[in-house]
DNA sequence: CCTTACGTTTACGTAAACGTCAACTTACTC
DNA sequence: GAGTAAGTTGACGTTTACGTAAACGTAAGG
């Protein structure tokens, strides 16, 4: 009578492209902590979005150690004011953080235009 | 008579805030090629902004050995027009990958906002 | 009951990107 | 020209993020 929905560990493999192996060292570094049936991993739909948070995180650019460190962050329930001070300002730092590689990845595209500009010109004179 | 400004493997380091143990492996991997003065490495303008295109490549995610095939593919001289060709294909590939890390950013800070709206809305509470 | 598929732990291996000595050589500086 | 700072080449160590192999348990199908 509970709806909710699964996982198995190949369940999970399958449809993020991840290794099993992977999502076991996850849960080795503290980052899953799904359930058991007789020794089994049961993902659930939390789990599924941790994943999905940490594989997101990874191609960004994060470490394991950090994305631990941030996801703990965003789904614990801080209670006192300091704390939740403490998130926002958590926050606003990794947001530089993001928007400094966005910055990156902007000045690459606009130095990629530039070449491909440069090639067509080269390309107009044959 | 030649204006060409130079540096020193500690200049660059320091510019960039990279150990000059770092940059050496750079030119291990075949990323820099220096010129020698009595076995002193000695780098010009050009390795100068070869580094800062490694570094800024090295932020947004890429490996080495990526950055190897990137960086040479940009700055050498193509004269076949299949060649050129194949650098604007090339470079389309790396535009895609760029765009999807720009997205996983872009959905990250979103995901961020949300949660910081939601601890405002703690806060107002208390 | 046997196979096959899927899962488990433990442990060692590996690739990438440097860090960290050690043991010199070279280059200014007084 | 003696000392100090900066540079050089090995060579081994380290961290991160898994890969891979061994050895075993479990559940379903024929």
């Amino acid at each position: 009578m509970s709806p909710v929905k699964t996982y198995s560990i190949s369940d999970l493999s399958r449809h993020f492209d991840v290794t099993p192996r992977a999502i076991r060292f996850y849960e080795d570094q503290g980052l899953l902590s799904p359930e058991r049936i007789n020794a089994q991993r049961v993902y659930n739909d939390g789990d599924f979005i941790r994943l999905k948070l940490i594989l997101r995180g990874k191609r960004i650019g994060f470490s394991l150690a950090e994305l631990k460190q941030t996801i703990s962050l965003y789904d614990t329930q801080p209670d006192s004011k300091a704390q939740l001070q403490y998130v926002l300002e958590t926050i606003d730092s990794h947001r530089e953080e993001l928007l400094e590689r966005k910055q990156d990845i902007q000045t690459t595209l606009a130095d990629m235009d530039d070449v491909q500009t440069r090639i067509r010109e080269q390309l107009a004179l044959l």
